[in-house]
DNA sequence: TAGATTGTTAATCGATTAACAATC
DNA sequence: TAGATTGTTAATCGATTAACAATC
């Protein structure tokens, strides 16, 4: 889709952006400089215009960046005014957490489904949504072509499930699982959320500041 | 305490040996040459041997590592070895489940208190501990000395209550308030788990996949 | 000993920063 | 117009990869 090869450094950035932009919008102000919004955000200005550069040319010499044009552009770039079609595997302590806590239709996403192998869970309702038979994803997947998944499941399961719905057409997963999930095929996209991972790295840090 | 610098990239892929490695032990393996671990994980052989050689020489020429010995370094290397005591602010969905789902022990801490503002959930048990009123956080942490705070509130609370603590002796805040939280105290970290910003660079990368 | 594989130095690659002409 | 600030090219810095002598 996108000719350009953009960094995953500068695609990290971007909802960093997209969410000081929102801020600053939030509190009245209308435009702003790069070397400004570097001060807020502990960047330097040649690295805003830098990444912003990737996309287009969003700002105007003398002037700076308007904020709720910018915002509206990064809103496009990352393709969050196209939401799409998302089912939640797994209505553990975290899945449901996940199913209530998480804004998806500001994300760019929009939660259709939600899944479990219990069940004893089946029908109860998790955000207006009715927790489904997993025995039912086939089905499902057929007729509302969710392209999204999100795992909240154990390992084992995540790796053998996430290989069943890509021919069903999912190919992005927002994997819980405390696995690296990788899928060898072409187009799939994997982001891991690896709470382990990231509480090592807090120790880490912990016992090596100062 | 660390003399040499070490990168952030590297210091962020310890965890993934480390599991790595301990799947491989589940296995029944006992060794693994630095090739045979870049061809599980998708690195270079390169790579792993510079990341590992930042902290000491843990393999063997034309024998490669022991793979007991060299989780068991990279263990001691992030600190799990020596736990540290944490306590968890707001019991919302996400809080809740963040408490019942970790492995803290396993990942260098201990939870060792629960913290909210709302009086109704003050007295449940969670995971063995009993909510507290956030009004008795000073007196607790006074008599407990906890080191690490996870913050699973809102993120205007985020920001009131990390400064509140800082001088209470918490230096590690794991974040999951939708805010970057950043904290000029020498010697504080901070580790921001944004869920927003993964998903968006997931929609990103959906978007612009092939 | 011969083969294998590390630890480490050097080369390459990519990302960040600096500089400045273009232009609003 | 003068001042400000971008877009963009060039310089720097750091991280990754390659190469190979050391050595088990």
């Amino acid at each position: 889709m996108n000719t350009k090869n953009i960094s995953d450094s500068v695609i990290r950035r971007l909802p960093r952006y997209y969410r000081f932009l929102g801020d600053l919008q939030a509190g009245g102000m209308t435009r702003i400089s790069s070397r400004e919004l570097s001060e807020r955000m502990g960047l330097t200005a040649s690295q805003i215009r830098q990444d912003l550069n990737c996309f287009g040319g969003f700002g105007q010499q003398g002037y700076g960046y308007n904020i709720q044009l910018l915002q509206h552009e990064i809103e496009h770039i990352l393709g969050i005014d196209k939401p799409q079609n998302a089912i939640l595997i797994g209505v553990g302590n975290l899945g449901r957490a996940i199913a209530q806590h998480i804004n998806f239709e500001s994300r760019g996403f929009s939660l259709i489904g939600i899944f479990d192998q219990r069940e004893s869970l089946v029908g109860q309702m998790v955000r207006n949504l009715p927790i489904r038979n997993i025995t039912s994803l086939d089905e499902f997947c057929r007729e509302n072509l969710p392209t999204a998944a999100i795992l909240c499941i154990p390992k084992e399961a995540a790796e053998v499930l996430a290989k069943q719905m890509v021919p069903l057409g999912i190919r992005g997963f927002w994997n819980f699982s405390h696995y690296d999930l990788s899928l060898n095929y072409p187009g799939v996209i994997v982001e891991n959320m690896h709470f382990g991972d990231s509480l090592m790295t807090l120790s880490y840090r912990l016992h090596n500041s100062e």
